[in-house]
RNA sequence: GCCCGCGUAGCUCAAUGGAUAGAGUACCUGACUUCGAAUCAGAUGGUUGGGGGUUCGAGUCCCUCCGCGGGUACCA
């Protein structure tokens, strides 16, 4: 949105006076000016000043006077209203009602495009979620859910192909005692319409009989060797069960908007695991401690590194399968299917070592492919006083009641606020609020922060929150709605802001004009946070508009002119919630 | 011991190596006959954990120390 050509054209004159002056070319860049009310671009100028061979007197004072040169020397370009040499920095302030109509014509043009880059031509994998069937959900999936869908939506809109993957853990101890407990205290129940809260309640039973009842442990040891063995009822009562977590992650997908394009499950790599393990002993890779000691790969060994790689444990002791045994055959399976450039893991930061050994023995193995594993690294949802969330100490937030009562509570709200409202309408509403509110606090912080989980801060659908965000979008609807224009695709007229714009306005149009950048920003780090932090300002700038800016009772030009920024701010502030993952309601 | 992360206002967090370190929250004072008060304005609040270094310029980069958290051969 900056106006290259005019700065291209700068530089130019800044290299030639450069060049007049006996200085080195190329040290000057610009970058934005900071305060707000007028907009422009800044120089500083200290890196040429201090590389100036005639200079006397210290840096600061001789930029200065450097700046005040050039100031005289590029007069006042096409498309500046006015420039200053101030502190050491050359300032270029733009011509405002140009630089307003240029940014707010193209947000109208790109629409719910706005902000999204061309194509890059790559293919990205993205695995997320990796949920455990049989077992309930709690805040600290939550986050990896929404980091995970939200880095893929950012990585989409910034431009790349993004296939999103689910690694399902459908084996394990913990179905083992969930069937046992099903068909020794339930069988033949069919789950109610909540399957998730059904599901949960039932692994917490079966939990808390495996550490009570010495008997049931016994249970669960028969049960699991009959499974081990092939027993096609337990198989048959496994796909069923295993179908009802998947029907309940689906309905906890659809509230919170994620999507995938390709499900793994843990029991469709666990042979070729088991052959893989093999095919590295032959290699000469791992070594064989069976049956005391378990395969393992001496990667500091192999790499000459000191407690860097450590052992990695492939198999154990039993030939029972791990978590590292699974997880190669997964990678190779991934870069089989797909074409991929690059192949993202979203876990959480306590798995670094694993993940850096996976990949290390996956380039020993000789796939190129390797290097491009990523690991998104996020850190843990605590609760307060550092405490960790356990489903042993019964300290877990069900994500089920988390939903509900931020849906509660958001309902009463609505229901105060827009009494007149249909109910089903009203319950829409209180939804999108009561999700977007919960997943804010989750990306609107550095992926590697803590999050700790509190009921107050969680519920609180003030300040710096999501409802903040699409309380703006229902403001600027309202008045949109009000003045009877349609914001359809194309009905939004060219204006020329050729009036004194209010500096509230122009901040405004400055941050609209930024969503392009902070996209990229974000893609390149996986930084949702980015966004998070950004959409807040740019509501924040809203309403800062709209308390200090008229738009329905303004005359005729200006109020055409903030009309169609009012929409601009709209599309704006939708497009970066929709990166986000976070819908923007009509009303609330 | 070794590896990784974190340390900024009472609390929760922002800040591509650039100008006077910013928000939210809490507490205090104000604003709905007004485009929706889930809002806004004002006030209070700082030795950016300590110490060195690089640089014209460091919360940001390097070194070192301190504190907290996590990981470190058969959980994931």
């Amino acid at each position: 949105m900056m106006p290259f050509n005019e700065q291209k054209k700068i530089l130019k004159k800044i290299d030639q006076f450069c060049l007049e002056q006996n200085l080195p070319v190329g040290k000057i860049e610009f970058r934005d000016i900071p305060f707000s009310g007028e907009w422009g671009i800044a120089a500083p100028l200290f890196p040429l000043a201090a590389a100036d061979p005639n200079r006397v007197g210290p840096v600061p004072q001789h930029a200065q006077a450097l700046a005040e040169k050039l100031k005289e020397e590029i007069s006042l370009p096409a498309g500046f209203s006015r420039v200053e040499a101030v502190r050491g920095y050359l300032n270029l302030y733009f011509e405002t009602s140009q630089y307003a109509n240029k940014v707010i014509d193209y947000v109208h043009y790109a629409d719910h495009c706005y902000g999204m880059a061309e194509p890059t031509g790559k293919t990205v994998m993205v695995e997320y979620s990796n949920p455990n069937t049989h077992k309930p959900l709690h805040v600290g999936h939550l986050r990896n859910v929404i980091l995970g869908s939200s880095v893929c939506n950012i990585l989409e809109a910034n431009g790349d192909k993004v296939i999103r993957a689910n690694y399902i853990g459908d084996i394990g101890l913990h179905v083992i005692k969930w069937m046992c407990n099903y068909e020794m205290y339930h069988a033949g129940q069919e789950p109610s319409a909540d399957i998730m809260r059904w599901m949960a309640d039932l692994y917490t039973e079966a939990d808390r009989r495996f550490h009570d009842d010495p008997d049931f442990e016994e249970a669960c040891r028969v049960y699991f060797s009959r499974w081990d063995e092939g027993d096609k009822d337990i198989e048959a009562l496994w796909l069923k069960t295993r179908q009802w977590s998947m029907d309940g992650f689906k309905q906890v997908y659809d509230l919170l908007g994620a999507k995938f394009d390709r499900v793994y499950f843990e029991s469709d790599v666990e042979e070729s695991g088991k052959v893989l393990v093999e095919d590295l002993l032959a290699r000469g890779l791992a070594e064989d401690g069976r049956p005391e000691n378990p395969v393992i790969i001496d990667l500091d060994k192999l790499l000459g590194t000191k407690e860097e790689y450590r052992v990695a444990v492939i198999l154990r002791s039993d030939g029972t399968s791990l978590y590292a045994t699974k997880e190669l055959p997964l990678a190779i399976m991934k870069f089989e299917e797909y074409p991929l450039d690059q192949s993202i893991y979203v876990i959480d930061v306590r798995q670094s070592l694993h993940m850096k050994q996976m990949s290390k023995v996956l380039e020993l193995m000789g796939y190129d492919w390797a290097k491009q594993i990523y690991h998104l690294a996020y850190e843990i949802v605590n609760l307060p006083g550092n405490v960790i969330m356990s489903s042993r100490d019964g300290t877990v937030v069900l994500l089920d009641d988390l939903i509900r009562e931020a849906t509660d509570r958001a309902l009463s709200i609505v229901k105060e606020k827009n009494p007149d409202l249909n109910p089903e309408s009203q319950h829409e509403v209180a939804e999108m609020v009561a999700i977007g509110a919960i997943k804010y606090p989750m990306i609107s912080r550095e992926n590697t922060k803590i999050v700790t989980f509190d009921w107050e801060s969680a519920l609180d659908f003030n300040g710096q929150s999501a409802p903040y965000i699409q309380y703006a979008c229902v403001r600027a609807n309202s008045i949109l709605k009000r003045a009877g224009v349609s914001t359809e695709y194309g009905q939004m007229p060219s204006v020329s802001f050729a009036y004194e714009l209010d500096a509230a306005e122009v901040n405004l149009i400055e941050l609209i004009a930024r969503l392009p950048m902070e996209l990229g920003k974000a893609a390149k780090e996986y930084k949702p946070s980015q966004i998070a932090t950004y959409a807040y300002d740019l509501a924040k700038a809203f309403n800062d508009f709209y308390n200090q800016c008229p738009v329905l009772n303004a005359e005729d030009e200006k109020r055409t002119a903030r009309l169609a920024l009012t929409n601009a701010a709209r599309i704006t502030i939708e497009n970066a919630l929709h990166l986000l993952g976070i819908k923007a309601p009509q009303v609330m």
